[in-house]
DNA sequence: TTGACTTTCAAACAAACGTTTAATACAAGC
DNA sequence: GCTTGTATTAAACGTTTGTTTGAAAGTCAA
């Protein structure tokens, strides 16, 4: 029982912050407006975890990290009835996981904000990305889509074309407020699909190519 | 002689001022910071700009917005000896004027993590890039493409075809702690080419992708 | 029930923040 | 040289911040 009542105000926390953070960034947020939005007691934080950066790595790893497994089960799903998946059924269940999974809208966007952030003012939380869930994920696609490249293409070339499809996503991710602007089109669930049939589509011919260049 | 001494302390302190929100962020950059590095005093943002946040805003009138014209220009000019413009031609006049223009990298830097920020917490300032900078080339761009694109293909669809060009773009030049990292590559003039070459042809191919949608 | 440990709490602390104020210095015109 | 307007400056101000402290409350096992 008291480890229950341990982790609610620890898991209200956490949950607060990685909103809050998400939103508005780690030094746009006070402990002061984490704890009001949980809650819970000002020092409720130091004594949880010891500091308000610590809090911020934990959001990462509680948070955005088994997030990300979870997109990373939706996309195996979708490919587990492919034996021999193309290019473009690998670039299309990138996509999709993310975009069109189970993630809710919220979460999409809190997960997209959060990675968006940390890119801009990088901290251990990038380091830990890159290297627990970024690299090993990369080679997993890489793995899947080598058996129909060309001899010529070498490992960063794919990297790179595998880093655009997601800077593709990631953009109208976060880019929300230019794209509504711009097209005049509230993110609602038809300018979605909209979305997802266009990063789709440029994702896959972008990645393809590939294997067009002979010269 | 009165207006010239006006303006290098206020000059100064746009400069400083946009180095660091660029680097760090509005809210994580101190006006302390600012007066530090122009060598003025604190009252100084207040006298020749009234607040903090008038400051930001200056940054983007006064050196983000003059640079995007600047780009702008190179992007005319490398279209001038085309007299009809295919779509490749476009596309890569478009990427090469941000990559391979006459900005200076710390410049191409900070005018990408600007307005990454920006897009992160929304201010007026995305309101008037968007209106004033953004919406106007994009026109200018659609009537360029047009000519070549099938009649279906809506004036929306093309316009996200453009956002994921600029969206690729600027996704490799802010995400650089991530590309580095999974790459291994630091971004010296050899990777900087290579990088160039290759989102110039993942753009290109994925803007082709409008021809290719007849079902 | 007691003791030990854990958790929560309010208050305090030192530092930092953006803004304001009033004095001083500078510049230009008469 | 004097006056007016501009620019710079140090200090003050009120507020906010993350962290710390010690007391109180809660929990659990003997």
């Amino acid at each position: 029982m008291s480890e229950a009542v341990n982790d609610q105000t620890r898991e209200r926390i956490l949950d607060s912050a990685e909103l809050l953070f998400a939103r508005k960034g780690f030094d746009a947020v006070s402990i002061r407006e984490i704890t009001g939005a949980s809650k819970s007691n000002l020092a409720a934080v130091n004594y949880h975890f010891g500091s308000k950066f610590n809090l911020y790595m934990e959001v990462f790893r509680q948070r955005w990290v088994p997030r990300t497994r979870r997109i990373r089960k939706q996309f195996a799903e979708r490919l587990a009835d492919t034996p021999e998946p193309r290019i473009r059924d690998v670039v299309n269940a990138m996509v999709r996981s993310f975009l069109d999974g189970q993630l809710t809208d919220q979460e999409r966007l809190i997960h997209g904000q959060l990675m968006q952030r940390e890119i801009a003012s990088p901290t251990d939380a990038l380091k830990m990305v890159v290297e627990e869930v970024m690299r090993p994920q990369q080679q997993r696609l890489s793995d899947l889509m080598r058996p129909h490249l060309p001899a010529h293409v070498d490992e960063n070339r794919l990297r790179l074309s595998l880093l655009s499809v997601i800077g593709v996503t990631l953009y109208f991710t976060f880019a929300r407020p230019v794209v509504s602007r711009l097209t005049g089109q509230e993110y609602d669930d038809e300018f979605k699909a909209v979305l997802i049939d266009h990063i789709t589509t440029f994702a896959i011919d972008g990645m393809n190519a590939l294997n067009k260049e002979y010269n």
